[in-house]
DNA sequence: GTTGCAACATACTCCGTAGTATGCAAATCC
DNA sequence: GGATTTGCATACTACGGAGTATGTTGCAAC
């Protein structure tokens, strides 16, 4: 897969040592924005973090918000990698969705950094004080992240036609409940050190399971 | 009940005029912290929405910060004041998480910028850089909070205790799944114009029953 | 080996904003 | 009815932080 960055450098190629930097860059400014937020995150605080300065960043990004795009960015496209793997499969709706809220739950869980800004950007969405062009940056990532949302009901509509899926919900309600319940995660999961990825896939098992199963006895 | 602002002027009697001004700021810090984010909004900016000047706020909060606790702490209270009463009236744990459920969305719905501000303030605990008295207010609030998830985990032992609820499940990762799907609410629900309370109602029903009873088919 | 450019660092500018100090009219108290 | 306080508005300061302009170093090409 060929990332297309928003770089001052967009075009050009993309030498080994450029996308290691840049990714760092991204890793430092995922960690910053989680912790503090966007308008509580300095550049200075994610140069500090990379050990650099205002300089190395204002290399790559031509401001604050494009840093902050390009992160939330990355984190939707991870989620969508694994999102649209696990639909490819075959099976009835149901099973279909399963798998597609565990890979969403997991990928919540090992890029909870960049999940997290995702997460914060979706409320940023009336920002307003934007430039045209970072409007136009903006509305490509709620667009994508409608898409996300529509690969879920999709899934959901076609459980309910083969009868794997109760049809007298509210498809829409019922979508918005279930990635809320895994996207809330960004909120409360932090890995706990040592915590292994067999352990993580078997919350995302639980977790999903709640949600297609209920709590009911 | 009686209201114990953290004002400048806590401990003297609330005239009528002062809470009507006061809480006139709240409602205008709700709106515009939904909308921009804490570090986002200025002082002026709910000092504009109030069609006043700073002088009129910081003659009540001492800082941003502590208007931002304000809003956090009401929104909270409402929750907790419509959660209790929906736990205190009787019934099994399947019926008590329900009524829980409803009223904690149904508050959602018809206190969206305060709710909204809630699930900001949550994101924001680790914020760090406060004063230690704001430390204390921050630690206060997640008190609250951590208390507000606990009444929805002894409501849904004591529903695996009389068999309305299923026991095969991790009773913290549920409740953080069922409360995130209505959580999330504050991204995504706003009030259509002219929505009336009884569809509010409709709505908290419908997602209330979804993670109750499931999907599956 | 020197030219050129990439990949930063350094050193500024400039503006928005939190917080303060002061002014001032109306209400309240004695 | 003077004195004091309340409930703000106005005017100011101080500073952090986004963005920029300008070095500086190392590698690559020829």
């Amino acid at each position: 897969m060929h990332r297309e960055w928003a770089l001052k450098t967009r075009g050009q190629e993309e030498s080994g040592a450029l996308v290691e930097s840049v990714v760092e860059i991204l890793d430092c400014a995922a960690l910053c924005f989680t912790e503090m937020g966007f308008q509580g995150t300095s550049i200075d605080d994610v140069a500090r973090r990379l050990g650099a300065t205002k300089g190395r960043i204002y290399h790559y990004f031509r401001s604050k918000t494009d840093l902050f795009f390009e992160v939330h960015r990355e984190g939707m496209r991870r989620l969508m990698d694994a999102v649209n793997e696990a639909m490819s499969a075959g099976g009835t709706g149901r099973e279909k969705l399963v798998r597609m809220l565990e890979a969403h739950a997991l990928t919540m869980m090992q890029n909870i950094a960049y999940e997290a800004v995702v997460v914060q950007g979706v409320h940023m969405h009336r920002l307003g004080a934007t430039t045209p062009e970072q409007r136009i940056s903006l509305d490509e990532l709620m667009d994508i992240r409608h898409k996300f949302e529509l690969l879920f009901v999709e899934a959901f509509r076609q459980g309910q036609a083969d009868g794997s899926i109760r049809q007298d919900a509210d498809v829409s309600l019922a979508v918005k409940g279930m990635l809320g319940a895994v996207n809330w995660m960004a909120i409360w999961y932090r890995p706990r050190s040592g915590e292994s990825p067999e352990q993580q896939r078997a919350m995302a098992r639980r977790i999903t399971e709640l949600q297609i199963g209920g709590i009911a006895g």
